[in-house]
DNA sequence: TCCAACAGATTACGTTTGTAGTCTGATTAC
DNA sequence: GTAATCAGACTACAAACGTAATCTGTTGGA
C-alpha cells in the first residue's frame, strides 16, 4: 500500500471523480463529463488535468494523437486519506462523534438508517 | 438562521479549535495552547488570529489591553457547514457511502458501534 | 488545397494560504 | 529612568489555487 498521496484540490477532485468514473478518457471526454456539472470553460479543465499530470496523481498515454488520461490512485485509498485528516482536523479524529452528529441529524433517510445499521450488525458480529 | 460561513482553511481550524474550547482567549493563550500540539511560530500563529478576524469568524475584544478574541460561530455549525461540502466533494454526496465504508473498516471500535447502534435505534423509534 | 477548428504547450494573473519578519508604542524589570 | 520585552499593526514573499488566454503545429472538411 502507496502512501503520500499528493495533495488533491477541491476543484482537481471533480477532475478525479471523473476520472474514476472511467478510465482512460481524453480532455475532452472529462470536458464533456463536466460541462453539466459545473461552468468551467474548457480550458480550465485542461489546466487542472494537466496540474494532476504534474502532481503524479494521474498519468497519461501519450501514445495516441490525442491523449488519455487515467488515475494513478484508488478512488477509496483517496477517500480515506483524505477523510482521515479532513475528521483530525474538524472532529479532532474522532469518526464516531461525526457519525453521531450526523446520524442525530436529518441527513440520512429512514432507509439509510436502516441499511446503516444491517451494516453495524453485520460487523459487530463477525467480530 | 446561518449566514454563509467564510472559508476556514486547514492552519485556521487548528486556531478555531483551541477557541472553541474556551472563550475568550488572548493571543497568548492561543499561542500557549498551540505551542504543544504544533511548531508554529508564535507571530505566525497570531497572523492566523487577525485573518480570522478579518474574515469575520472571530471577534476581538479591544476593552482591554491586551485583546481577547472568541469564536463567531457555533463549531456545530462549522462542522456541518465543512462536512456536507466534504462529503459532496469526496463521496459525490451520500454520507451513507461514507459511513459504510468506514464501517466496513477497522477505524471503529466495537465500543463505538454499539453506540453508533443505540444511536440509529433511537433515532429510527422516533421517527 | 487551404483554412477553421482542435490538441497540446506555455504563459498569465489575482487570491488564498503558509509562514513569518519588522516597526512602533506601551510596559515592566531592574 | 532606561533598557529589554511585549502586543498590536503593518509588511513580506513564495507556493498553491482558481480561472483562464495565447501560441503553435496538425488535421478534417469544403
Amino acid at each position: 500500500m502507496e502512501k503520500n498521496i499528493p495533495n488533491i484540490s477541491e476543484s482537481e477532485w471533480e477532475i478525479m471523480n471523473v476520472l474514476w468514473d472511467k478510465a482512460p478518457q481524453t480532455a475532452n471526454d472529462v470536458i464533456l463529463s463536466l460541462q453539466e456539472s459545473t461552468d468551467w470553460k474548457p480550458k480550465t479543465i485542461r489546466t487542472l488535468l494537466d496540474r494532476l499530470v504534474q502532481k503524479d496523481v494521474v498519468g497519461v498515454n501519450k501514445n495516441l494523437r490525442v491523449y488519455t488520461f487515467y488515475p494513478l490512485y484508488i478512488q477509496e485509498e483517496c477517500q480515506r486519506a483524505e477523510t482521515e485528516s479532513f475528521i483530525k482536523r474538524i472532529y479532532g479524529g474522532t469518526l464516531k462523534s461525526m457519525l453521531a452528529q450526523f446520524i442525530q441529524e436529518d441527513t440520512l433517510s429512514n432507509d439509510d438508517i436502516n441499511e446503516l445499521r444491517f451494516i453495524l450488525d453485520k460487523k459487530s458480529k463477525k467480530q
